[in-house]
DNA sequence: TAAAAAAGAATGAACATTCATTTTTATTTT
DNA sequence: AAAATAAAAATGAATGTTCATTCTTTTTTA
């Protein structure tokens, strides 16, 4: 009787795939036989690791999310500065967007289109508990706006997520100045 | 000899029925045939209108694109206050995102995935001209951080349209008081 | 040797697009 | 002003392709 162990490298060459051809083509214009092709598999095999490609692609998305929150939160700590603290944050997630850009890009695509179902994406929100925390000390302290937290988001840490895609498309560049600059600027827009 | 006169509604029929779909199914789940039943048409007329699916979406997105610059600059005349200038675009964008919410959702969409072609892309940057000019003077006259565009961009524009999604999915309101919060936050973010 | 893993080919549905025909419209002829 | 007609507009059904998924067989593994 043999152990159900299927291939683990098998399964990663699988949603990497899935990460580049949607990052391309889109999840509209990747079929099936691409990703397998690309992963030197065969079609069939996909549904020996995958539900069917919803699954595949609500699973690559939880994946990659895992990589970024842990990232972005490995061995952060928070100290009784908390500019310092959000600075960490911020720049680690600056540098998950330059470093893993391609991760960064797929997260992109998936949080601004109904590509993921919302069971998945509801899981994908949890992740953020440390910053949450962080600007709830800091609404306290009255050292950051008393604003919600998706207006805090949407002012000093999703435009990293604009930026990284102009980047991408070689629209402007993320010189040492300008980080130091853009962090201003996020700080700037949250801070009382 | 009957005059060439398609019916501009019936165009405007499958316009509207394209960005609906869109923004419910995304783009690799709306079919032409479903397309052409909500627009109360024959599969076979869209294609009296358009090249193919493609040309439709393309279509579709620079002419929501053209409504949305219509409104936002609509009457815009530069003064000599360019606080209160950049205000003034700021809330015409506000209140576009909110009045006009699936166009605005559509667009969000069109930008952040690959579903639009290069060409056209390319077509619909094009748009933004008076901000740029406003704030090429802000930074002239050091009102403004002498920032790429796209940072400006990044930090006072963009979360605008993060808001708007998150207000479709409810997860957020805005209040007059988070207005007024929000405006600011995005010229803290930018001036100098 | 037996069960799991993987494969390639097969299946059937969905889809974009085209075809052959009908309907509408506007102009011309009585 | 009614009838005739010709071109455009619109249609429903057909076409051929692509694709997700499944089936049957082979290979690997323990």
């Amino acid at each position: 009787m043999a152990r159900l162990q299927k291939s683990i490298e098998k399964r990663n060459a699988l949603v990497q795939a899935t990460i580049k051809l949607v990052n391309n083509n889109g999840f509209h214009a990747t079929p099936m036989s691409k990703i397998a092709k690309m992963a030197c598999v065969s079609p069939a095999t996909i549904y020996l690791y995958f539900e069917n490609k919803q699954d595949l692609v609500n699973q690559t998305y939880l994946e990659v999310k895992s990589q970024y929150t842990n990232f972005v939160f490995d061995g952060f700590k928070a100290s009784n500065n908390l500019k310092q603290d959000f600075e960490a944050i911020w720049k680690r997630i600056l540098q998950f967007n330059t470093e893993e850009c391609s991760y960064s890009f797929f997260l992109h695509q998936c949080n601004n289109t109904p590509i993921i179902d919302e069971p998945s994406r509801e899981k994908g929100i949890k992740h953020l508990q440390p910053l949450l925390d962080l600007w709830k000390r800091g609404k306290e302290d009255k050292l950051i706006k008393s604003l919600p937290d998706h207006v805090l988001y949407a002012y000093s840490i999703n435009p990293l997520s604009f930026l990284m895609m102009a980047q991408k498309q070689n629209q402007f560049y993320f010189t040492e100045e300008i980080t130091e600059e853009a962090f201003k600027a996020a700080w700037d827009s949250i801070k009382l």
